[in-house]
DNA sequence: ATTATCTATAGATCTATAGATAATGC
DNA sequence: ATTATCTATAGATCTATAGATAATGC
């Protein structure tokens, strides 16, 4: 099955599974940072998930923080290369066809990995690189959302109309907390954010239908 | 000036500050949990902070979780009182204000408390007091928006407009951690709640003046 | 030779308790 | 007597490094 890898045997083997060892303490790290928090969480429990000793995991990485800020950094990824896609399409389907890809990216990644980003310890300095690609995933609402409502990006009321956007995108990550979203979870979310930019009833109809060929 | 208390004295005397130690040890834990999460926060950091020794909180607290949950307990106390206080009013005026209320208590209490709500740690069983009071107001939120778009507050997209319109008040604490949010983006705030709900540009004027009254 | 692990451990925390001490209150 | 602090410390972590070891690759 497993073929056998270099390097010395684990002391717990981990028969059947062909991830590398840097993935296997990603997703460890994910689950736990997730559930307890980054401080809370010790090299020692991931190194016992992963079934390898705490020492092994400087083999990988040089730190906790490394293995956080590698989380930080696929997860924002996807979200930024779809807002990218959608650059030339009519802004109401291009919102509508990005809050349903983002909630979804979110609803469905392994461990509600969405959580990383409220963690306090993201404010830190170290991770200002992915609080940058953030920010520009942020302002793509905040420009969809101007040419829909029709008015500046940059005023205050579009800077704020982006904050509003991506927050109702995100609710699938509170949701994930007591339940499983859904692709009605989705769509919803996507109208939610028309309806925020004045968009009514049929304009949210047509904007779905559109959204339904753009993606 | 500042009367002197019973006790022996700190090792850093307080002068001018009339507030318990209890409050102190609050205030001072609060902005520390905002800033840097819970578990990353010692109890030697908090003592530091108010000028006392670190063995000393123990005094007023069992724990550093005693802590934490005595901030969740007054930060959800005052937005549940506004909720109960409006159960009477048309739905939504009674949206609009308590929209415009729970927004603008979470910008301008102390630091960012709202902060507190998003810490993985909250999750823990510990906690759960808290976490039913906040299942309790977005149950409320969720009960006004099924009175306004007309439907179940109880089935699935009952469910999920509470969330949603929770998740859109809460939008401050994000804007908090960039800038200082402001009256218009409280009402901008209950105006989304609005327009999720599917309410228009003139039932939403009609709601903030009727709003107004009521609180 | 290279790779990926292991064992062992230093040094720095961190939480919580025990018991002493220095004020005020009565 | 009561209150609110202090000092000192036990015991349990936790991170990161040094150096050894046991595989595969060539």
């Amino acid at each position: 099955m497993t073929r056998p890898r270099p390097g010395r045997p684990r002391h717990a083997p981990d028969e059947g599974d062909d991830r590398s060892p840097r993935e296997q303490i990603l997703e460890a790290a994910a689950a736990l940072f997730v559930d307890q928090g980054f401080s809370a969480t010790s090299t020692r429990a991931i190194a016992d998930s992963v079934g390898i000793r705490q020492a092994s995991l400087y083999y990988h990485f040089a730190g906790k923080d490394e293995i956080l800020l590698e989380l930080l950094r696929i997860s924002v990824r996807p979200s930024l290369e779809i807002a990218r896609s959608l650059e030339g399409a009519a802004a109401e389907p291009a919102l509508y066809a990005l809050a349903v890809a983002d909630a979804h990216t979110l609803a469905t990644a392994p461990h509600n990995i969405g959580m990383l980003y409220l963690l306090p310890e993201v404010q830190l300095e170290r991770y200002d690189l992915f609080r940058e690609d953030r920010a520009a995933l942020q302002d793509v609402y905040a420009r969809l959302g101007a040419r829909i409502a029709g008015d500046d990006p940059a005023s205050g009321a579009g800077t704020r109309r982006g904050e509003m956007l991506i927050q109702l995108v995100e609710v699938v990550i509170q949701q994930r907390r007591t339940r499983v979203p859904d692709t009605s979870d989705c769509h919803a979310i996507a109208e939610a954010c028309l309806r925020v930019c004045g968009v009514g009833q049929r304009g949210i109809a047509a904007a779905r239908r559109a959204a339904a060929v753009l993606t």
